[in-house]
DNA sequence: AAAGTGATCATG
DNA sequence: ATGATCACTTTG
């Protein structure tokens, strides 16, 4: 069954490692639904958090995460890779969790590809979206590591060093 | 170790 | 219009 919309409006410290183990469901363009279980989160959070995109406020790209949670937010990285970041929290306060991985596909960037998601679905309301969504079957995870966000040499050694990583053992 | 790739955003 | 900056992956 598709999660409890309450859930996106939870801060992203708790909403970030409560996706582990949830499936990410994706109806593809020609019918077929695809579920991966989510193995790997990061928190992204607020303006205060010069790792997140929000750091320099509201610009056309992070608009969707400064709006309430239940949202897609999709970027592209690098020039190659979209990356599917689910928006968090209240209305105004810039929250995102990013996927970094669901299980047999290590990788943010893999993670989309998999599920055939670019930036097209930005934007994605995933309560009500029968492209885009999140089920929990009830699997619970045996046990959550934690550890410092990868790939952002370029915030502060405050916000680097923050164990803001989730993932399933 | 480093290329490859293109949207985004701040400059001018 | 131009240029720097990337929440990555693959190849050697």
């Amino acid at each position: 069954m598709r999660i409890d919309p309450a859930f996106y409006a939870s801060d992203v410290l708790e909403a970030a490692p409560a996706l582990l183990g949830k499936l990410l469901c994706r109806r593809l363009p020609d019918g077929t639904v695809l579920r991966l279980r989510i193995t790997e989160t990061e928190a992204y959070r607020g303006q205060d958090d010069t790792a997140c995109h929000a750091r320099a406020g509201k610009t056309r790209r992070t608009a969707v995460m400064f709006g309430p949670g239940g949202f897609s937010y999709v970027y592209l990285c690098y020039g190659i890779h979209s990356l599917l970041n689910i928006v968090t929290g209240e209305d105004g306060q810039p929250q995102a969790a990013l996927i970094r991985a669901v299980e047999g596909r290590p990788g943010p960037g893999r993670v989309t590809k998999a599920l055939s998601i670019d930036c097209s679905l930005n934007g994605i309301d995933l309560r009500t979206s029968g492209l885009l969504w999140l089920e929990d079957d009830g699997f619970v995870c045996p046990s959550i590591l934690t550890g410092p966000r990868v790939g952002i040499a370029y915030a502060s050694e405050e916000d680097r060093g923050r164990a803001w990583r989730f993932m399933v053992l």
